[in-house]
DNA sequence: TGTACATCAGTGAACGCGCGTTCACTGATGTAC
DNA sequence: TGTACATCAGTGAACGCGCGTTCACTGATGTAC
């Protein structure tokens, strides 16, 4: 957004993901648009064939922004809460739906599976594979200390995340009846749903 | 794709519902338009709108007969093995996963909430309060047999759902490392997952 | 320091395409008498 | 049973639109001498 004038952008490359963010915000998966994140960051819509070979291209490097946003949020949770593991689990768990909530159509499209042929995005495999390996090493603490059942660390990871990761979408694609919805806080509700693999019991009002 | 010659089709509306289906199937998401409905169906590309007013209302109905589909295939799972409630839950969500997995984008379309005016639709309304009723009385039963912890059955229903549904979109987007895939079936996996939600330990091999 | 020139990162016109939707129409069907 | 006519469910042309992508171009920048 700064510096407009220049013929020369100096940074359109990243400027052009950022604008493809906020087009996802505010119109959403379908709006989004090569020829609109051209014209939202102030240049031709030619421009971006500079910087990407493709829309493909574009999706690619927008969805690795995303997972790189995911990993940072969980691993600041993760951070934060050393030698906590239950801490760990459900503040991570939730830093996970927060992103989600803040912005809805990011997360979709990141998690979508939308770059058909992921293995030509070598920063998209990359980052992926850092956040699976994050996971894996949280649920292994957990397990270490007794909080998630014995069991192949990297199963237990796929189990983990499939249960944040669906609980996160059910909110999202707006699934889940208004008369459930208006009885519990979100923050509750994850908590249940990962009091329910924990070993232990989690007491919510030490999250909420 | 009977009766074609017929100028009065006699049954446009559902020949539409199931061409849509079968683009959903050879195309994606994305490759759903009216225009191709109309074409695979044999008919005009005005002809859908005798019977639906835009396609927001042709997604709609698709996306309803995905969900009753799922439906019965869950209760077809549920009433197969009445009187074994762990059964029932593990054959309940794995005949979700093999909707998923037979149908992925008829599947992704219902679950995505690309209608966005649900309210408008009754008919979809209501078949997705009976699927969530119908999973409330799964986990309830569980409950009453000790094989799901105690807390309100439609909580319960949310995390089991969740951890189901979950574990079923990081499946179809590939969004699982497939270092993990090629060492388990994806029963196996499902299995392990609600392993971890039970309080009893679920035997594999009496399932795959 | 000044100039020539190659390279780079943009512009704007143009392409062909498929889309959702509307509209005047027409052929087929069913009903009243 | 036969006919007139209203209704229904299609047709096909046309609309305007935004899209991804290509292309010849040009202005700005950086480097060699």
């Amino acid at each position: 957004m700064t510096r407009k004038n220049q013929y020369h952008h100096g940074d359109l490359k990243n400027a052009l993901i950022q604008a493809g963010i906020e087009i996802l915000s505010r119109e959403g998966v379908n709006g989004l648009s090569l020829r609109k994140v051209a014209r939202r960051a102030g240049v031709s819509h030619a421009a971006p064939y500079a910087h990407f070979a493709d829309k493909q291209e574009l999706v690619a490097a927008i969805s690795t922004e995303g997972y790189k946003e995911i990993y940072e949020r969980v691993y600041g949770a993760v951070q934060r809460h050393q030698g906590e593991p239950l801490r760990q689990l459900v503040e991570a768990a939730w830093a996970y739906v927060e992103f989600a909530l803040n912005d809805p159509d990011h997360f979709k499209i990141t998690l979508s599976g939308a770059v058909e042929k992921e293995k030509d995005y070598p920063a998209l495999v990359e980052i992926t594979q850092k956040s699976f390996n994050l996971v894996v090493e949280l649920v292994a603490a957990a397990q270490r200390a007794g909080i998630l059942r014995a069991g192949p660390p990297d199963l237990m990871a796929v189990s983990v995340w499939g249960l944040v990761h669906g609980f996160t979408l059910l909110i999202l694609e707006d699934q889940i009846s208004h008369t459930v919805l208006d009885r519990y806080k979100l923050k509750e509700m994850l908590i249940f749903s990962l009091d329910q693999i924990t070993t232990v019991d989690i007491d919510p009002q030490a999250f909420i």
